[in-house]
DNA sequence: TTAAATTTTTAGATTTGTCTAAATTTAATT
DNA sequence: AATTAAATTTAGACAAATCTAAAAATTTAA
């Protein structure tokens, strides 16, 4: 099947939503997508017309299979492209995503395919997001979250689930990446917050927010 | 100044079309990009209020200094991701341009300034055609066409002007592509087409439609 | 269990890009 | 010069995607 740009864009965020609650509901999509619940209601009946929502009056919604599949496809193209634009053209990984948004649109099966193998059949995406494969099948990794972690664990960076430019800017200040080893020293009751070390860098603290986002794995 | 998908189309088709005949008008554009004359007449008020196009009600149009930038860039932008599409990609080279077509359209100016330095600052596409630099300073070859040179010089190949899927076609099958060395050994009065060797092949004969849309320039 | 608040949908409008059909202007021909 | 032909533009319509404002359905709470 075929979809325009825009009905992509509402097929990948309620992907993302439905992931998190599994049954989604206008106004929070309308929030996802900053635009507004009328908006989101006329595009809902035309993709339940092309049967890949399950979709009922007032009642919440859906992706059924074939939707889960589409959502999948932008989502693997939008990572290749990340990882293109990284790995290849040597952008910040904060700077990738606004560009990635556009070129996930392009629509030629063949080009991605070709660009999978260009690229090595990457498994992760800069920032640390599984790259589903042509089938949809999403490599999975054992990870948690940083505030998770009891104290002197040695660990390393895998992913980071919060990506607005705002929160990449935090991590680059604080020269986290993925890949990058901390360790936690000290955890502190008031705020949540914690001090952690990064390997070769001296002690700093990070917000429980920030420690809530950054996803990471033991070191081996 | 930002452009829509559609209006880099039309600005694009009118440089093309303005290259050959200095002013353009309405039924050749709308015959150019297979629409008809009043969706024509339609965009070019738009591009007349965004100032970058010459026109007066029923006498032709051109575009200006600042239209004849933007078309570059559009130009520049195709035809840097066809030599992405097929060196880097492996596309064949009649396989380039719908996929170009889309990606031309992708806003990021540091993504093509990028991308040009990641190719290696190429100055020619896969069909032989020149890349403007990003000003808009466009490669300059001595070429003429196949049609245009005397028997028994070789000659190779440097660019084709018809890039239709069709004419691209016949050039694999006749085993001519960028950088083919040529030489013609006879040519017929009854109906223009030539004979001509293809190094390392046995002579074949073209018409002279293909001829003329073959460009070459002397072997050193 | 009603009333109030919230959520969701409809109705009707707007923008962009396109179209058909008809009108207008310009060019060609007798 | 008048008529015919061709080219171009206008008028009005349509589809996609969006919006505002108001109505309808559902949920929450008094």
């Amino acid at each position: 099947m075929n979809f325009s740009t825009s009905e992509e864009n509402y097929i990948k965020s309620i992907y993302h939503l439905q992931q998190e609650t599994g049954l989604v509901n206008t106004n929070s999509l309308a929030a996802e997508m900053q635009t507004r619940a009328a908006s989101v209601t006329d595009m809902l009946k035309k993709l339940k017309a092309k049967k890949i929502l399950q979709y009922e009056r007032y009642k919440g919604f859906k992706l059924n299979e074939a939707g889960k599949k589409a959502a999948l496809d932008v989502v693997r193209k939008h990572r290749l492209w990340e990882f293109f634009l990284a790995e290849k053209l040597k952008f910040d990984w904060d700077k990738v995503h606004p560009i990635a948004e556009e070129l996930e649109h392009i629509s030629s099966d063949e080009l991605i395919q070709r660009l999978d193998n260009f690229l090595g059949n990457p498994s992760f995406d800069p920032h640390g997001d599984p790259i589903p494969d042509r089938h949809g099948k999403i490599p999975v990794i054992n990870q948690q979250s940083l505030s998770d972690i009891p104290l002197k664990k040695s660990v390393t960076v895998s992913s980071v689930s919060n990506q607005t430019a705002q929160m990449l800017e935090m991590l680059k200040h604080y020269n986290i990446a993925l890949g990058t080893q901390i360790m936690v020293q000290k955890k502190f009751e008031f705020d949540g917050s914690l001090e952690i070390k990064v390997l070769k860098q001296s002690a700093c603290i990070i917000s429980e927010q920030v420690a809530k986002n950054v996803f990471v794995h033991y070191v081996q």
